[in-house]
This record gives structure tokens, sequence and C-alpha cells, in this order.
DNA sequence: ACGAACACCTTACGGCGTACGGAGTGTGGT
DNA sequence: ACCACACTCCGTACGCCGTAAGGTGTTCGT
């Protein structure tokens, strides 16, 4: 339904948090768990049951600790949350093994993040306010910017086409994610939502007034035999973005991008 | 923070509620306001303190019911988010004036999504299990597939550049929106972002680690003289996208796309 | 030994969505 | 006209949420 946003807190200490800055020597008695725990305990969490459902109390039964406790590793809970961002940001693989072309790598990227998101499906309802910089985005930022150096492009359009395949991948995940999850979400199937819902909408559904949607819809239905298939369509818009991005390296193209 | 996930309710009721079927008279007193009115509060709430500030005490207040009477217009809060989303998606004019080609009317309909965006940043922090297939979302899916009607794609292709493009804004928009609304969501503007984090990220960051990060974001800074520029890596990224989906009609290629 | 800063936790607050049931309203059937 | 019923409306309450505040116990540095 809704979303908090995240980095509302200090930025100092949502910065050390994030790459594990130690204060050193402290009075006090030593802390049970460290602060990647905490983060594995809510990762673990919302895996399982999804961002909505994860409360900081939750986390600290799952730790084992009160709830208060928790504001002892991290200040509060939106920090908790981009800690577990950039913790799962830190499984994708820095490399380009079996992979060749700029294509490829780039394609890798691609795979890789949609593979991250499919994994961790809360990853897409987190809503960060600024990228909160931490050790493995900064990391992934630079092994993306390397799918694309020294293939003509200019420092300024490797940000841009990092930028655009991250942007499509996020927003192609969601249906992937929500075709997914969506049973386990609403408790009902596609089958059993149809059976519900068919009737009513059959009677509010004018073929007429859209008969585009009405054709490509049918036509889309029979393909899929689903409501569709969002590893095709990340597919598809893939290919087509990096046949535009293609065009441009070919191009050599003014960065603006407005010259139409 | 997080997000909710609507869709969950009854899917007759659901769907009644989002195509304003009326039930003809019924025993007890009139309703004193319209189901539309109960969305357009909560529209204009939304517009100005965003999503997770909405609740429906707040709409009720702003209507002038208890927060309990709110539940004899709609099911439940998820039902009311849908139907704020049909809603404005109403506002998105159904029409091609002053375009020529269909690389033009994709432009329009991006550029219109990305402005449905930035009117009601909002609309990013919600989680739709299903897409609630109310009158203006089917009317605008028929509307999109028009802009690339009977120029060489097959309708399998057409139902994927619609969803292209719009998993593509809408995943672009989402730095946009945080670009306008950072500071009044966390208080700080970039700049004192920076002077807080600034010390301690010069303290962890590595230039020799991340070299191509550091290269390329150093142009970056300088040419955007921000943190980003999200409408020119928006109207880039379409470009690109554009350009890829012009090269697929001109092949009049396969639309599974794995052909690489 | 002592003060200070910590880890930990209990209590509490204000906020949230919404279940439940009571009171009032108006329709349709008799 | 009367009545049963289905509605509108709302007060109360519940369980959940994030986290402020303050108390207790622990450990460091002097």
């Amino acid at each position: 339904m809704t979303t908090d946003f995240t980095g509302g807190g200090d930025p100092r200490r949502s910065i050390e948090l994030l790459w594990g800055l130690e204060p050193g020597r402290r009075p006090g008695p030593k802390p049970r768990f460290t602060v990647a725990e905490i983060a594995a305990a809510a990762i673990a969490l919302a895996d399982a049951d999804g961002l909505p459902a994860l409360s900081m109390r939750k986390v600290a039964d799952r730790v084992g600790v009160s709830a208060m406790s928790l504001y002892t590793y991290v200040p509060g809970k939106g920090e908790l949350i981009d800690l577990m961002l950039d913790t799962v940001l830190g499984e994708v693989p820095l490399t380009f093994d079996g992979v060749t072309g700029w294509r490829g790598r780039v394609e890798r990227v691609a795979r890789e993040n949609w593979n991250l998101y499919l994994r961790h499906p809360w990853l897409l309802q987190v809503a960060t306010s600024r990228p909160p910089l931490g050790p493995h985005l900064i990391a992934k930022y630079d092994h993306e910017l390397r799918a694309i150096d020294g293939i003509g492009l200019t420092d300024l359009e490797m940000d841009l086409v990092v930028q655009l395949v991250g942007d499509y991948v996020h927003g192609a995940a969601r249906t992937a994610v929500s075709a997914t999850l969506v049973a386990q979400r609403t408790g009902l199937t596609d089958e059993q939502w149809w059976e519900q819902a068919g009737p009513v909408l059959e009677r509010v559904l004018d073929p007429a007034a859209t008969p585009t949607a009405t054709r490509v819809g049918a036509a889309a239905g029979e393909e899929y035999n689903a409501a569709g298939d969002p590893a095709r369509a990340f597919e598809f818009g893939l290919s087509c973005l990096l046949d535009g991005v293609a065009a441009r390296i070919s191009r050599g193209r003014d960065p603006g991008g407005r010259s139409d």
C-alpha cells in the first residue's frame, strides 16, 4: 500500500553505519550482536514476509532481544532498511566472467539486478530519499560503469546508460515480482480472482470503446497463457534498450539526447 | 520506508468501486458524499503529504466524517488507493494532437506518464498486487497501444513496447521525484546533507578502489552541478529506448528478443 | 573508587487500520 | 401504517506500529 522514506536521520551516523565504522573501545557491556547480524535477521524477515510485514519488534524477536535494544545498533528503522539494501547489493558478483563485449556485460548487469529483485522482492518497496552511499552500492556503480568503459561513450553518457538500465530493470521487475507473489499477497490465485471479478468485469468492459486494447490484450493473453510473461517482457525491453545504446555508440551522438 | 500492497480485498467489490457501479435505491440515509469525493480528498492529501502520511483518519477529517464512516464508501485503505490511482490516470489526455509519427506519439505517452508522476509523486509508492482494472487504466492502455498501432509491430510486440515504456518511465521518475522532494522528506537540502556526511564519506571512499565511478562521478557532478539531472536522464533514456524500438520495427524482428 | 558512557529493557505514548455493535434512517413489502 | 431489513454513521476498542524516556546493570578511563 504505502511507502515511507529512508534517509531522514543523521547523515553522519548513517554513513558510519553503512560502512561499518567501529568507534573503538567504549564503556559498557559488549554488544551481543553485530550490526551485520541485525541486518541479516531483518533481510531474512523481509525475504520471507515482505517489507510491510517487517517491524522492529519482529527483528528483535528474531535476534532474541527487546525491540528497544535494536536502537543501540541502528538509530531507526529507515537506517536499518538502508543497511539491508546495501547488504544485499553485496551479493552481486562484480565480475564479467564468461561474457564478451559491452553488450554482454550490460546484459549481465541487467540480469544480475533482475535476479536480485527476484531474490529480494522487498527491494522494490524500498523508497530512499537519497541513495544510501554504502560500500556495496558504490562498488556496484563502479562495476556497472566498467561494463561500458572505453566503448565510445562519454563519461556523462556512461552515467546516463547505467541509470537507464537500472531504472528499466527496477520498473520491469515490479511486474515479475508481483506475478510471483500475488497469490501469497492477496490470498487469491489469478484463476480465483477472475472467477470473482470476471463476471462484473465483463459487464463493464466495452470492447468497442477500447478496440486496440481488446485486440492486443487477447493476443497477449493467448500467447502468454497468463496475465503476462514478465521475464519475456524484460528480455524484450532489454534488447530494445541495448539496440538503442548501440545506435548511440555508433553515432557518437551528443549526450543531451534532445536533438531528435 | 515500506510499502503495503493493494488488491487484497473482494475482487468484485473492487471492480464495482473502480467503475462506479451504482447499486440503485437502497434503504438507509443517503450517503453525504460520493466515492469520487472521498478519492479526491485522499488524492489531495497524498499530493500534499505523500502516501505514507495518508491515513483513513486524515481522509475522514478532511471530508468531515468519522474515520469509520469511510468504510461505508470503500471497503478498505487498499481499495481507496486503487481508486485514487485510477482516478488520476483519468487526467491523462487520450489524444495525440500536434504529434506526428509513432515516435512522437510514444514520446507523448512517456512524457505524459512522467508528468503524471511529477504531479502525483505518491503514485510511485503505490504497490499493486494486480493492476487495478479501472476505466481509466483500461482507456490509457488502449490509448498507449494506439500510439504504435499499424507500424509493423505484432500485437504481442505492441504489448511489450507499452510495457517497456511504462516500466522505464516508472523507474526513471523515481529519481526525479526524489530529487524534487528530498529536502521536504528529510529536512535537509543536498548541501546540508553533504556538510554533515561529506567528511566521513571522504574518509571511507577510496578513489583507487573504484576508479571508474570516481572519474565518471566527477564528470557527472560537474556537468549536472547537482546530484543528478533526472529530466535529462529521462530524455536520454527515452531516446535510446525509442532508437531500439525503431531498430526492431525496421528489422521486423521475432518478438522473443532472445536472438541477440 | 568513581563518573561517564554505554547495552539493555520496561513502560508508555501517539499513531495506524479496522472489527464490532449501537443508534438513526429510509426502502420495500405487507 | 407498520415492520423488517439493509443501509449510513460513528464511538469504542483492539492489536499492531515506531520510538521517547528513564531506570538498571556493565565497563572504560582517570
